[in-house]
DNA sequence: CGATCACAAAAGCGCAAATG
DNA sequence: CATTTGCGCTTTTGTGATCG
């Protein structure tokens, strides 16, 4: 195919796509199958990979809300949701606040306050609200587009659909919906007696809540949600982080009230333990402390790198660790065809989950850390999910078994 | 020019839904 | 009813760019 018969045939699908598209969205009344659709969707993505050149302006893979085959729509963010980078030691939380006082330039006089506050393990998602009524919510996704779970949401409870007092015209909220460790106990306990699936983690069973295709399944559960964000925003709500998060306090939303404005490395850190201190009792899993520079011309003049603002750091507590009994090791093949071989534990409970199988990556990793059948092991929860081996500790083995 | 940094891709787990 | 697919979350890894 010529590239101008190209051009055409996309010009021409743009178009119908999007005939289509006011059919669907806006009066709700389609005049073709979701197979047709998906097919002149797929025709057009096809087209613009053989030919990267030709990708409109008006291409419908980059316009919002295009429906998908299945399951839920796709949603591209107004302003890409970020990830955070992340550090562990005191030293890392002192270069970063180091570094954002060396790239604005401030001096030792001048104070740089930035605000500490828990990290939910739970999924970010991001609220759209106009005129002040919720119209859209969004799953993070890979940060520039996300999954549509507006129906969901609507029916959750867990934010608000009508903001109180005078919001701006657009506004998007972003935070963190997660489940509480009580209400995931007792939902535990009614799959348990129902003869359904354990979920494993308060964090899992959110995201299941959530992508439920009956918005009546999620209206059931008991999800909660902790703003702490903006996206785009026709008129911002305050100068500062924390007067952000209040005002979005006073429009309705939840708050998580351990942030704290600091205005030193020291007093950060100081947080940082109390959080951690409080970790058991607070109901919710947390996995570190978020640090943020709490005025927002700073945040803006620091701008962002790769897919991560430089005026937020994530300070992670230290991964769970614990010690078990490799019994065996087995080689899993990945839907890709990949070999990975899989350590099998004697289950051991880490960080409030039992843990029996371990990802050794692949041999290279099994023989740099000399893992053989029979080792006493340290395994730790990297993050969140991934239990791996840590060390080996004991020599005792029976002979020849790799 | 070697070492570090940034970034994308790939992988695993747990889950829900689609598929066969 | 079992398998596959796709998503959210995370880390690892390979590669390319950049810095001293």
């Amino acid at each position: 195919m010529s590239e101008a018969e190209a051009s055409a045939e996309l010009a021409s699908l743009a178009g119908a796509i999007a005939f289509h598209d006011a059919r669907y969205h806006g009066d709700d009344a389609p005049v073709i199958s979701d197979a047709d659709y998906d097919a002149l969707v797929a025709r057009n993505r096809a087209l613009e990979s053989a030919f990267p050149g030709l990708v409109r302006t008006d291409s419908p893979s980059l316009r919002v809300g295009t429906p998908v085959a299945s399951g839920f729509g796709k949603v591209r963010h107004a302003k890409p949701m970020l990830s955070l980078n992340n550090g562990f030691t005191d030293e890392d939380i002192a270069d970063f606040a180091a570094r954002i006082r060396r790239f604005l330039s401030l001096s030792d006089e001048d104070e740089l306050a930035l605000t500490a506050e828990p990290k939910i393990d739970g999924l970010s998602l991001s609220l759209r609200y106009e005129g002040g009524r919720l119209v859209q919510a969004a799953t993070r996704g890979d940060g520039a587009e996300g999954e549509d779970v507006t129906a969901n949401i609507r029916v959750a409870g867990a934010a608000p659909l009508e903001l109180a007092g005078t919001p701006p015209r657009v506004l998007e909220v972003r935070g963190e919906l997660y489940m509480d460790r009580a209400d995931f106990l007792a939902l535990n306990e009614a799959q348990d007696a129902a003869d359904s699936k354990i979920f494993a983690n308060p964090r899992n069973a959110a995201a299941g809540s959530l992508r439920q295709k009956d918005p009546a399944v999620t209206a059931s559960r008991r999800l909660r949600f902790f703003a702490y964000s903006l996206g785009e925003a026709s008129a911002p709500l305050a100068a500062t982080h924390m007067e952000s998060l209040a005002a979005l306090g006073a429009m309705g939303f939840s708050i998580n009230p351990l942030s704290r404005r600091c205005t030193d490395v020291a007093s950060l850190l100081d947080t940082y333990a109390g959080i951690g201190a409080a970790r058991a009792d607070l109901g919710y899993d947390i996995d570190g402390v978020v640090y943020k520079v709490d005025r927002h011309d700073y945040q803006e003049r620091l701008g962002q790198v790769a897919r991560a603002p430089r005026w937020a750091l994530a300070h992670k507590f230290p991964a769970e660790q614990a010690e078990t009994t490799l019994n065996d090791i087995d080689i899993q093949v990945g839907r890709t065809g990949a070999l990975t071989p899989v350590a099998r534990l004697a289950p051991v409970t880490v960080g409030g989950v039992v843990v029996s199988n371990a990802t050794l990556h692949n041999e290279d990793e099994i023989r740099r850390k000399d893992i053989r059948i029979g080792d006493r092991v340290v395994i730790q929860r990297a993050g969140d999910v991934i239990p791996q081996v840590v060390r080996v500790i004991t020599e005792q083995r029976p002979a020849d078994s790799t």
